[in-house]
DNA sequence: ATCCCTGCAAATCGTTTGCAAGAGC
DNA sequence: GCTCTTGCAAACGATTTGCAGGGAT
């Protein structure tokens, strides 16, 4: 069904359902975790797809383009990707200890922005929300180890 | 009162005094709105202080440990930074269109932040978010152009 | 004096782009 | 065959860093 809606995304503006695109988006499908563009990159490379980085970088664009998959920046100097398949909208818990990420959605919260945003009289296109902080794992850690 | 937190700050880590860092403090504290490393340089600049783009950013980082100065990732590739005092911790709205920055608080999503973090055993040590939109003068723009 | 700080220019990191050769329609 | 794509390497923009000379305590 992804590999569909890319294809008629690419019918629609003109755009040429290549091999390279094909490698990479069945490798974003295979993988149900946040990703960068360089953690694709390398498993690109190690089943030697022979997809360049630069392609790489041009096809998520394409891909968050055609709403496949969603970009993200979560302060760490380089952007997030992940795919919307099964993962309806939400935010994200940033462990500064481990780098893991839990998601977690909130259906008050998105209420109580879209009145904050009916206050300002501002039309909402998007929102990010992360909380950085230490997940249990970590925590636990602490406890032991001092 | 900013000035004598940074001194306390530079005394108390062993770092010194220099003139690059006291007119790196005035002019943060000398406009009440959010820039980037790039404007303060400019700023500086302008004034004949005398002070290179890697002092700056060198300074900034000070700032922002001895917390006189808030980092933010406003997701356009740059940081965003703003001084402390008189601003207690908030959010942004910010226009997709003219780049302007809104900033709001509300305490219910905070509260409900925090819900959110004890569900998931999840030590929260800050949070950001920003709603991304369109501004009720650029709104009014597009009504008008068309 | 000692160590810290500075400017400079080069280095870095993630990402984008110009170009000439190669694939899709 | 015309056009869109690709890989490569160079370009990029924001930020950091090594170094050698200049200040603060």
């Amino acid at each position: 069904m992804e590999e569909k809606k890319f294809v008629n995304y690419l019918r629609r503006t003109g755009l040429k359902n290549t091999q390279a695109r094909r490698e990479v988006l069945q490798e974003v499908f295979r993988c149900h975790h946040h990703f960068d563009a360089d953690d694709l990159y390398l498993r690109l490379k190690n089943r030697r797809a022979g997809v360049s980085r630069a392609t790489v970088y041009r096809t998520l664009a394409l891909l968050v383009e055609s709403d496949l998959v969603r970009k993200m920046d979560l302060g760490e100097g380089r952007s997030t990707f992940e795919h919307v398949l099964g993962h309806p909208h939400h935010d994200h818990l940033v462990c500064v200890r481990c780098g893991s990420i839990l998601e977690f959605r909130n259906s008050a919260i998105e209420d109580l922005q879209q009145k904050v945003c009916s206050e300002f009289d501002f039309k909402m296109l998007s929102h990010t929300q992360q909380i950085y902080g230490v997940c249990s794992k970590c925590q636990e850690k602490d406890d032991l180890g001092g």
